[in-house]
RNA sequence: GCCCUUGUAGCUCAGUCGGUAGAGCAACGGACUGUUAAUCCGUGUGUCCUAGGUUCGAGCCCUAGCGGGGGCGCCA
């Protein structure tokens, strides 16, 4: 009588054959058969392929609405699974009835039965979701998600809400958006030179965070094991396609972990998610390894089953500048990596992930612990082929003179971070954490080359659409 | 921010030497078919990104602007 509700994916299963269902979702494409029937495909976003539907011509609504149903028009559907008398799918739902609740004009609906191009489907947004390989993203997305809580869970990581919304404004993180409740035309009016902060809605200058670490570091040094997860903000006028104004990123702390521990973490932690992708997500994955990036699959199964690379910052400048190869950037000790040489490193001299460490402290926060050498700090940056650098992180000062010291060395003022020096004044330990992009992974796991494609809507410089 | 590239039908693109715009796909109509990016026949389609300029004449050449894409920098 009344019939189950399935989902595409369950009702493609042969065990449902002999179940009248329900299915609900929207029709990819219509095809007619004069002998009386027409077949419709039905996808709901549970799984990359849809289901096939017959449609006898001798149903109520069939010369009304189901002979001109178009691609994008959504539909429930009722009746009885078969075994499928073609071939290329082993289940179809014979209709007893479809109820027609939207039609999709097909004049006017942009999406076609054929593919576009990425850059054409970022002009609509809101209706890319509807596209295979866009719906292929986001359930490896959400599978991503879901690999990260459930590989910090199982070693009892906290997670961590850290704020969004902060005072500190000097990490060296980058460019920030501004928080405030001040009424901008208003002063623009008045031509004011100098803003009062205490009217603003926090009494001071307030920003997007950029990085949830400093906070998490407090929630490690009386816990233990944390993560967080959140929307970070860089209001840089990055222009690639690796960059995001708005991104989420995981950023773990441990408390007695020294860097060795945090590079094992890191790399156990990417060959998880890697893993998981491809045992949970089989069918994405292979659309990506068929249409996105040939040999996906392998390259990622190779990630899983290698050793990543360890690699001192010193040694890598001798590799560079020993190899014979030409880069735009000439590479000297005490400068940073530019995107080329460490893209050289991972794809072409080691064809594998690299983690980088030991960076001279000039070009590096104030907060990496100082080796003994006076020169360099322990931070690491791990490298992948395609996508470059997805994983900063480093142990940390908690070594109070020191930490003050670098302040001081880099102008940072140290009466603005008073409560990330008690840390260290109170019970201080040896600790680190790192910070993964999440858009980054997903990249690296899809093979999708445009970051602005693996995150829902985009934000970047001149794009807050959607 | 810098550099390169691109803008022509709903989509992807062609357009020669500067001479007044075309193909495939989609859509629509028909035929055919347990089909599956179905197939076959037929039909329609334009602010050639915008504004100037050169020219008898500009999709094409020049200038400026706007939009898209890519590279670099900043980083995750």
């Amino acid at each position: 009588m009344s019939s189950e509700k399935l989902s595409v994916k369950q009702a493609r299963l042969p065990e449902c054959i002999g179940k009248t269902i329900k299915i609900e979702g929207w029709v990819r494409t219509r095809r007619d058969s004069k002998a009386g029937f027409s077949f419709l495909e039905i996808n709901d976003g549970s799984c990359l392929s849809n289901l096939q539907i017959i449609a006898d011509a001798n149903l109520a609504n069939y010369e009304s609405q189901i002979k001109t149903l178009n691609t994008g028009a959504s539909v429930a559907v009722e009746g009885l699974m078969k075994e499928s008398g073609g071939k290329g799918q082993a289940t179809e739902l014979v209709a007893k009835s479809v109820v027609v609740y939207g039609e999709a004009d097909p004049e006017t609906y942009p999406l076609q039965k054929k593919r576009h191009s990425f850059e054409k489907l970022r002009e609509w947004a809101h209706l890319r979701s509807r596209t295979n390989t866009f719906g292929a993203v986001a359930r490896v997305r959400n599978c991503i998600c879901n690999s990260i809580h459930q590989f910090f869970q199982e070693q009892e990581f906290l997670y961590v809400h850290t704020p969004i919304i902060t005072a500190s404004d000097c990490e060296g993180a980058g460019a920030m958006f501004q928080v405030t409740t001040l009424d901008l035309d208003k002063i623009a009016e008045k031509e004011i030179k100098y803003l009062d902060f205490k009217q603003d809605f926090f009494q001071r200058r307030a920003y997007l965070t950029v990085s949830g670490q400093l906070e998490g570091e407090t929630y490690a040094c009386a816990l233990g094991k944390i993560y967080t997860f959140g929307p970070t903000f860089r209001a840089e006028k990055s222009n690639t396609t690796r960059h995001l104004a708005e991104f989420w990123m995981i950023e773990p702390e441990m408390a007695f972990y020294e860097l060795e521990d945090n590079m094992d973490l890191a790399e156990a932690f990417i060959k998880r998610i890697a893993k998981d992708a491809i045992t949970l997500c089989p069918e994405d994955m292979q659309l990506f390894n068929e249409h996105v990036e040939p040999g996906l699959i392998e390259a990622l199964q190779k990630v899983v089953d290698s050793q990543f690379v360890r690699l001192p910052y010193t040694e890598a400048v001798e590799i560079l500048t020993g190899c014979g190869q030409k880069f735009e950037y000439e590479v000297k000790w005490g400068s940073d990596l530019q995107s080329e040489h460490e893209r050289y490193l991972t794809e072409q001299h080691f064809k594998s992930p690299v983690i980088l460490y030991n960076y001279p402290r000039k070009i590096k926060p104030f907060y990496m612990y100082c080796n003994d050498d006076e020169k360099t700090v322990r931070g690491m940056d791990v490298l992948v082929p395609r996508v470059g650098e997805i994983i900063g992180g480093s142990q940390r000062e908690h070594r109070l003179e020191v930490l003050e010291a670098r302040m001081a060395e880099q102008g940072i003022p140290a009466e603005d971070y008073w409560w990330y020096s008690d840390l260290r004044r109170f019970g201080t330990v040896p600790h680190a954490g790192f910070g993964l992009g999440l858009e980054r992974a997903v990249q690296f796991i899809t093979g999708m080359t445009n970051i602005r494609d693996v995150i829902p809507f985009p934000r970047f410089p001149g794009n807050v659409e959607f």
